[in-house]
DNA sequence: GTATCTAGTAACTTTTATTGTTACATAAAA
DNA sequence: TTTTATGTAACAATAAAAGTTACTAGATAC
């Protein structure tokens, strides 16, 4: 199964944003993360959708930050990118009336839905500057 | 991001299988899951293999238990279809040497085995045989 | 013992989500 | 007005999973 690794790579981007006194551009951040630019501002754009980072077009143009690092969560970054289930398992929905097949989507949904409050909620407490000092 | 619902399916099956006094053949699983016998036998025999079902051929063949259901645990079967991760979400692994990549890592990667670890361990204690009882 | 029914499995094709790419428009600064 | 950026639509490539075909092997029925 395919792994989303777009919430890893645009932390490590945001981060390295705040260091940077400039803008940095969508090319730049495509060479960071070995992939295109035109990638990169699908991805940004969705941040920017949410105020967490601004940009600008022609000389000395690019990416920063909006908010600072303090008042960005992971949970933050997480729903900005749209992601759909956080679990690569899913529920079934093609016998909704046998009995079994429901019992099944019980037992499996509700340790998912705790697994991923879970998640979310630790995800909600870490905001993006302790990612910077938790460098060792 | 596609959605492996192996797991859901499997167990639906499963739980049938434990109200057959005959083999079920892959061919009427196939058709509970509107897909075709040749997928059935694939993942049937995963399960084979860790000896939670029995296969037979010829006429009245089949699949059946080889164990009871109160001896199978989801975390048994989630096993033995030998998935990977249980999480979208993927960490990234090109700049082992940037603190700030390894920063991020950290960071999801703890949040991601502590929610991994709470859902493995509910997995543990639900025996298959439960489902069948948890119908209302 | 031959026909039939079943699983086992390798090889191939299809599907589909994502990512990557191209091309061109738009805006800002030099 | 040229250059450097982003914005975005449209298309192509990639890759993982599922589906399919075709065949083998074993077990039962007759």
């Amino acid at each position: 199964m395919r792994k989303d690794s777009r919430l890893s790579r645009v932390l490590h981007v945001l981060v390295h944003l705040n260091y940077s006194d400039t803008p940095v551009t969508s090319e730049n951040m495509a060479k960071m993360l070995t992939t295109n630019p035109v990638v990169v501002r699908r991805t940004m754009a969705l941040l920017r959708d949410q105020g967490y980072v601004k940009s600008t077009k022609g000389h000395n143009g690019g990416w920063i930050l909006s908010k600072p690092l303090t008042e960005i969560t992971l949970l933050d970054v997480h729903k900005a990118l749209g992601e759909g289930s956080l679990f690569t398992i899913g529920l079934t929905d093609e016998h909704t009336n046998c009995p079994i097949e429901r019992a099944v989507n019980i037992a499996l949904g509700d340790i998912m839905n705790e697994s991923e409050k879970l998640m979310l909620t630790r995800f909600g407490v870490i905001t993006l500057d302790l990612l910077g000092k938790e460098i060792t």
